[in-house]
DNA sequence: TAAGATACCGAACATTTTGTGCGATTTGTA
DNA sequence: TACAAATCGCACAAAATGTTCGGTATCTTA
């Protein structure tokens, strides 16, 4: 891809991400998003055909970016499911200057459809360790929402925890008890 | 109040839900509501400020007629945690045709937040039913952010389980396991 | 390095949506 | 009935969106 076009593109998803940390999604307006990148306006206008369809391919981006990006450079893999969320954790740590943003704002829920997507694959690989006696897809909504919601928690918070403390959290408050 | 008030803020109220229906709440413009409620344009104006405000008045009203009602007409009380949520799915099943539209659409957090603070305060007097050891902040988000996904999910699957069903389901995924 | 393709700029313009003002009319209340 | 208040609807201003186009800068590739 053109320099040019990477460039500007880039130059629009962190305009985008500052204003979003300043105030709410639906307040923006595209001329803020076109004085805070400087670009011209027909430029936005030939990326992206409304501020909407730049929340979808920046929460696409940066979701691919942060969690699908292969491979994994600093992790081994493992088989566990509390090590595959302490995994998930890290990467959410790691990248909270783009994540933060988007996952606080009012327009949330566009990552969070990726993310929870991305969870529901994950747990169903792992429904043997919760409640097997629950309707499978009731299950699988309240793992993905649940840690979806345990990692909002935890940015709220600010990383206070570290993410094997947090995954234990959510293991403990999810997980089969005995 | 004025009968005619509470006329066109019902019509508008009614309106916007059937819109609501219908369409995305950011892609409904302020035109679309006064021309469904049939109301002239500086008598919305004159009843709400903002497209936004008319949601936030809207989603009060509903959450505390369906919630906060007092004397609630037809239940006993009663002390059992699990008997307070089918009491609470109850009213919502009740009230599915002014919820739904809200819960389902994009707008939903708004009425969502009035709803999680409600299930906040119910949850804070039945912790001793799940575990104790997790921080007390994570767990309460955790169970009023539950239900309200537990509600979330009873909706989409358009009330197929009964209230009590689906109560038995979530203290099944939440509460103390032996 | 020269040529052609492509992206950017910026200003002008049309359109849509929002928000306000006001006189005339209708409706509610006392 | 008489007064108060809400509604209507039209006109108008302002803001935001989206498009077009000619000139300029930059990239790619032969």
């Amino acid at each position: 891809m053109d320099r040019r076009q990477q460039k500007t593109r880039r130059a629009i998803f962190t305009a985008f991400l500052t204003l979003l940390e300043k105030k709410r999604y639906d307040h923006i307006t595209v001329q803020e998003i076109i004085d805070e990148a400087d670009v011209g306006r027909s430029t936005f206008y030939a990326h992206f055909e409304t501020k909407e369809m730049l929340l979808e391919a920046m929460c696409s981006e940066i979701f691919f970016h942060v969690f699908e990006q292969d491979p994994c450079p600093w992790v081994g893999r493992t088989e566990e499911l509390e090590g595959k969320l302490s995994h998930t954790l890290w990467h959410v740590r790691d990248s909270r200057n783009d994540l933060v943003g988007i996952l606080m704002s009012d327009s949330g829920e566009v990552f969070l459809g990726y993310f929870k997507r991305h969870l529901q694959t994950l747990f169903e690989a792992h429904t043997d360790a919760f409640d097997e006696g629950l309707p499978r897809d009731f299950l699988l909504h309240q793992l993905s929402t649940g840690f979806a919601e345990t990692v909002k928690w935890w940015v709220a918070r600010k990383f206070k925890e570290t993410p094997e403390e947090v995954a234990g959290y959510f293991m403990r408050m999810y997980g089969k008890k005995f």
